[in-house]
RNA sequence: GCCGGAGUGGCGGAAUUGGUAUACGCGGCGGUCUCAAAAACCGUUCCCGAUUUUCGGGACGAGGGUUCGAGUCCCUCCUCCGGCACCA
């Protein structure tokens, strides 16, 4: 089963070498360009595993895409990185044994030589980034304060998502289905004290910038979603025998007459003095057992409602009736304002507890269509007993009702968000300390700008604080204990981290100037190259890094720091690769090793292999046996340039010859447009398939132009290759830096096309005729042809369809 | 439950505004070369039926509709994937 294959060792080694020598992929940053094209994809995060295929499918096919650019004549600047703090690297060096620092350097050490591997335009020496490095948290540590003075980073109290195996807080975005994103632990809830970033300031903004940039629209309604603007009314429950009020939001104030009980949640403040005294300890007992259960148990639909009657009362605040109030946990604390107006007609959950537990069920819209009396109706109708609002439609009655309560002063009109400040406190060891200090009469303190970085101290025992519930910096005096910088008396450093997405979502700043020691960036690389033109990288990020960054951008624009509010004008995701239908992982034990595969068929065929597979976007399932097709193709294109072939006959047809380059010119640069690099390379394929057969029949001349096109369209798809070809075919200077091939138009044309000829949109036939034929000439020959008149003998023709150069269609 | 996306040969997939369904590749089969095999090259390959270089019928998840004509547009349903999920 050998394949004899192309050298592809010495030459995939030798244009490695030229391109790191001759510094090709070197970008000075510091003058502005005036075609520059900043293409990115997301760094590398080396915990513990060596590169895969799936980061593979990720670099490869953008480095084609970055060659395709530069060749096209953009000045194209392709960085590559690690973001290297994180739980994942940090546990991984625990279960070793070793310190982070350690297995993160060993880690990257390692990658990087995988990442050369690749061939990709990235430079190692130069614009490399290692956000574990204190040359680069001491930015990420300038970032927090520069928030911190604005009014962006604020400390608060707050039931938070604690992963009790990763013993530490996590974002919201980081609990997916009420589980730890890393280790799928049950999340539970913790009352601390913990640092945010406030994000919900931009909540709109957000929603505005979506305008501007070129994203999938799957990933900007991910985000609109997760944002979750909705526009509604928040008024006032006034509590009876009490100064109180309770106020509530609803997107549903058309239904406001059918509100028969208020809803606290548990943790609403208010709860104990509005409980009446013979229910206090009943009460007090829920609220516990809330506490203690995890957000999975609390957020399943399937459970059964439960909740307990307060013993008070509010008064409704246009019809004065009694509503009693209750608490249930199917209220959340942490939306709206921790209580809502409870319509059990009208919404389902509200209707599950007033079934439950025996409350009133009050219709106030009318549905067009018979109501079905086990759910509650939530669409909209006609309203009814809802006083002088009766008859209007829910439409227009939500308005209504919304300008009256303004009216009286017992509400307003306001739009809640779902999104929640961003929480970037983790009590773990490998991150950026936050730059804070705490004095007793100074209170928070933020470290000057010009004492960073605050360094992560290299001495600790992670496996002796581990599990402690502790920070792990917590247990380091010498890291603990420090003068406050305000008025010198002892004082302590705070010794959470921060969450690793901080580190990333500013990092495409720091890589046109990584070296820079006056700021986080060089302001004029900066202004010379962001933002960045063409970002490619998971989908999985739609919600966590790609809103973070977006955000910090956002901010740092408002800051005046940077000219750009959005970061990343295009977005693509890569689609995943999966192995025995599910995506590759080590635990389940389906990776597919790239090392293994660039030592049998070199780096080239491995990437375009890659983007044969299918459509970038939607990815795919891996398959060893398919890469020997690229294999084959790419050691063809190699014999055909470097054989000796006689050409004898000269019978090819120089207009057809012509016609066919230009079409596959057109079509490629169509395909990878579109990113389909699979129907690009299929698009070769017919093209070498093509010349290979018509091989003996072109004068030699011809050919080697033939074969310069070939190359010149295969380079970024494999550019060791290319390289290679273009120098056998006599050229001094690089490939990519010839410019990509234009196709004309005129060269596309034929001069004869064949017609279909359908009766009844069956296809019965075919005439070649003349390309310019007029509608008429078509109809006539397609009437006129012998195979057709069978079809028509004894029918009537009742209509022809004639499409130019494509097809007649006879009705009959 | 709600919101997206997708269902095409044995397999990965193609079909750009509705106009020859299955390009390109993998695999299979047959052949050339060889002592033999591998590799390479050539041919062939959706299914059914015959009068077998030709012809007819069927097929793009299922069913219906619009149209001269539907993989493509519309409706209903099924399956799979992704996201959200008591957000008031």
């Amino acid at each position: 089963m050998r394949l004899v294959m192309y050298p592809f060792k010495e030459i995939e080694a030798k244009w490695q070498r030229r391109w790191e020598e001759s510094g090709t992929h070197r970008i000075d940053t510091s003058h502005p360009e005036r075609h520059k094209y900043y293409c990115l994809v997301m760094f590398n995060y080396p915990s513990s595993d060596k590169l895969h295929i799936g980061h593979w499918y990720n670099y490869g096919p953008t480095d084609t895409w970055a060659r395709y650019k530069k060749m096209q004549g953009f000045r194209v600047f392709e960085p590559m990185g690690y973001d290297a703090f994180g739980l994942p690297a940090e546990n991984y060096a625990i279960e070793k044994g070793v310190h982070p620092a350690h297995s993160t350097a060993e880690n990257i050490k390692q990658i990087r030589q995988q990442l050369k591997a690749i061939g990709a335009m990235y430079d190692f020496e130069d614009k490399e980034i290692d956000t574990s490095s204190p040359q680069y948290y001491r930015w990420t540590q300038w970032l927090f304060l520069k928030l911190y003075k604005n009014g962006l980073a604020y400390r608060k109290k707050a039931p938070v998502n604690w992963c009790p195996k990763c013993h530490t807080v996590l974002a919201n975005e980081q609990v997916i289905d009420g589980r730890c994103e890393r280790c799928s632990s049950a999340v539970t809830k913790k009352d601390l004290v913990q640092w945010f970033f406030k994000i919900t300031r931009y909540a709109d903004a957000l929603l505005h910038g979506y305008k501007k940039i070129d994203w999938p629209e799957k990933t900007v309604l991910m985000q609109k979603n997760w944002i979750g603007r909705s526009e509604g009314v928040e008024m006032s429950f006034f509590v009876e025998r009490s100064s109180k009020t309770i106020d509530v939001f609803t997107t549903r104030a058309d239904t406001l007459f059918g509100v028969t009980y208020l809803v606290l949640a548990p943790e609403y403040p208010l709860v104990n003095e509005l409980t009446v005294h013979s229910r206090k300890e009943k009460v007090a007992a829920y609220v516990e057992e809330a506490k203690m259960e995890t957000e999975i148990e609390r957020a399943s639909i399937i459970r059964e409602k439960t909740g307990i009657f307060t013993g008070s009362y509010a008064t409704h605040p246009l019809s004065g009736e009694r509503i009693p109030i209750w608490i249930a946990d199917y209220v959340l604390t942490s939306y709206g304002t921790g209580a809502v107006m409870a319509v059990p007609a009208h919404d389902q959950r509200d209707f599950e507890f007033a079934k439950k537990f025996n409350l009133p069920i009050r219709q106030v819209i009318v549905p067009e269509k018979a109501p079905n009396n086990e759910q509650a109706y939530t669409g909209e109708g006609k309203m009814v007993n809802s006083g002088s609002f009766n008859e209007l439609l829910s439409r227009d009655g939500r308005e209504r009702i919304a300008d009256c309560l303004e009216k009286e002063g017992k509400g307003k009109r306001k739009i809640n968000y779902r999104l929640r400040d961003w929480l970037i406190s983790r009590q773990r060891y490998w991150g950026a300390p936050i730059p804070i200090i705490y004095c007793k009469s100074c209170g928070e303190v933020p470290v000057s700008e010009d004492d960073l970085p605050v360094l992560l101290p290299s001495e600790i025992d992670l496996k002796k604080t581990h599990g402690s519930g502790e920070s792990p910096l917590s247990s380091i005096p010498d890291f603990v204990n420090t003068p406050c910088p305000q008025c010198g008396k002892k004082a302590r450093r705070e010794v959470d981290t921060m969450d690793t997405f901080v580190c990333s979502s500013w990092y495409y700043l720091r890589f046109p100037s990584p070296h820079y020691e006056k700021g986080a960036f060089d302001p004029k690389a900066v202004k010379n190259w962001l933002p960045v033109d063409h970002y490619v990288g998971g989908a999985e990020h739609a919600v966590l890094h790609l809103l973070y960054a977006r955000f910090i951008t956002r901010a740092l624009y408002d800051l005046k720091l940077i000219h750009f509010d959005e970061p990343f004008m295009r977005l693509v995701h890569q689609g995943v690769i999966t192995n025995k239908g599910v995506k590759m992982s080590k635990s389940r034990g389906n990776v597919v090793n790239p090392d293994a595969l660039i030592n049998q068929y070199g780096s080239d065929v491995l990437r375009m292999y890659l983007m044969f597979m299918g459509p970038y976007e939607e990815g795919g399932e891996w398959n060893d046996n398919g890469i020997r097709g690229i294999s084959r193709f790419l050691t063809r294109i190699w014999k055909m340039a470097s054989e000796d072939c006689h050409h004898q006959k000269i019978t090819a047809n120089s207009q057809e010859l012509k016609r066919i380059k230009h079409h596959t010119i057109k079509r490629v640069t169509a395909e990878m447009e579109r990113f389909h690099f699979n129907t690009a390379i299929s698009a070769l394929m017919e093209y070498v398939n093509y010349l290979a057969k018509a091989r003996r029949q072109i004068v030699l001349s011809d050919w080697q132009k033939e074969m310069e096109t070939l190359f010149l369209l295969i380079a970024p798809f494999a550019p060791h290759l290319g390289e290679e070809l273009w120098t056998m075919a006599g050229h001094k200077r690089s490939v990519f830096d010839e410019r990509w091939l234009s196709y004309d138009r005129t060269a596309l044309e034929e001069e004869e096309v064949t017609v279909i000829i359908q009766v009844n949109g069956r296809v019965r036939g075919r005439i070649t005729l003349p390309a310019n034929s007029s509608e008429e000439v078509l109809r006539e020959n397609a009437l006129n042809d012998k195979r057709i008149q069978k079809w028509l003998a004894g029918k009537e023709v009742k209509k022809v369809i004639v499409a130019r150069g494509k097809l007649v269609n006879i009705v009959i």
